[in-house]
DNA sequence: TCTAAATAAGTGTATATACACATAATATTA
DNA sequence: TAATATTATGTGTATATACACTTATTTAGA
């Protein structure tokens, strides 16, 4: 073997490709079950929305540390959320914070979509079977610990 | 805890979540390293010329299958290619195909590109330890097995 | 052979992502 | 207090993603 072909046969096993596979692939499965509420909502946001709940007045920052999401990508998504109707954003005595929090409707749809996105999960914890603690660690740990 | 608090403690354990936000981590990780190649270049398009390298002729069809990537999402991102000059598309006898090619310069970009890739595929490695092979074995199945 | 079905690929639109750079507000320091 | 540094956020630009729809070509069938 050549250290061409030996090289693609490396590539081909390519971790973050794998990662970005599975992201794909997932998230598809969870929009579908999403779709069926009848909501114009996906998986991302979604997340975006628990998060958001999870604090009072979570600030840009700390919404995207917490999602540990880029902060800029956290505002255009926060755009859209808040074109839905789904989040609202004031500032307060510091001028420079944006605080964020979600609106009446924002929780409403969150507990409408919450059974859908519970088929989803279900769905892919049981293909995960017995492995899904230690992949769930795996993730954490890559979450955690990838600088 | 009322039903509502349950709800959000289920959500904040989302596995497409999870793994968005670790194919984000993984993503950076990689760029930052192939950025240092000096080619402009990321991970994805390196997955792409990889897949591409290992068929002659092959369709955006086949390709996006080998992939598990969207076709009309590896059609956009075959036009970035093409325009950096990695990649050749022409048609064939049967007027419907598309056949995709590296070009010399797309192969030796890859050549160029591999210790870096390598270094981030290390680093990723690392922080998985003696979990990889589970790790991969995991991800496989979600590949293989999510419709 | 003409028409309908099947196949392959492209386009419109919207969202997601992130780097580089810009702006605005507050805090610090000379 | 005026100049500077720090902090929080927004914008420009480019790529990634995918669903719905369209177009083009070939094949199959009446």
């Amino acid at each position: 073997m050549d250290i061409e072909t030996k090289k693609r046969l490396e590539l081909t096993n390519c971790l973050c490709a794998s990662m970005r596979q599975s992201s794909r692939n997932i998230s598809q499965i969870y929009n579908k079950h999403l779709k069926a509420s009848g909501e114009k909502i996906n998986a991302n946001q979604v997340s975006i929305l628990v998060t958001i709940s999870l604090v009072d007045d979570g600030s840009i920052n700390k919404i995207s540390n917490l999602l540990k999401m880029e902060r800029t990508t956290l505002t255009r998504n926060l755009n859209v959320l808040k074109k839905a109707g789904w989040v609202k954003s004031n500032s307060g005595s510091d001028g420079r914070f944006t605080y964020i929090n979600l609106t009446a409707k924002g929780n409403k749809v969150l507990s409408k979509v919450f059974p859908h996105w519970s088929k989803a999960q279900e769905q892919v914890k049981k293909i995960l079977g017995e492995e899904l603690d230690s992949f769930r660690k795996n993730l954490k740990n890559i979450n955690t610990n990838l600088i």
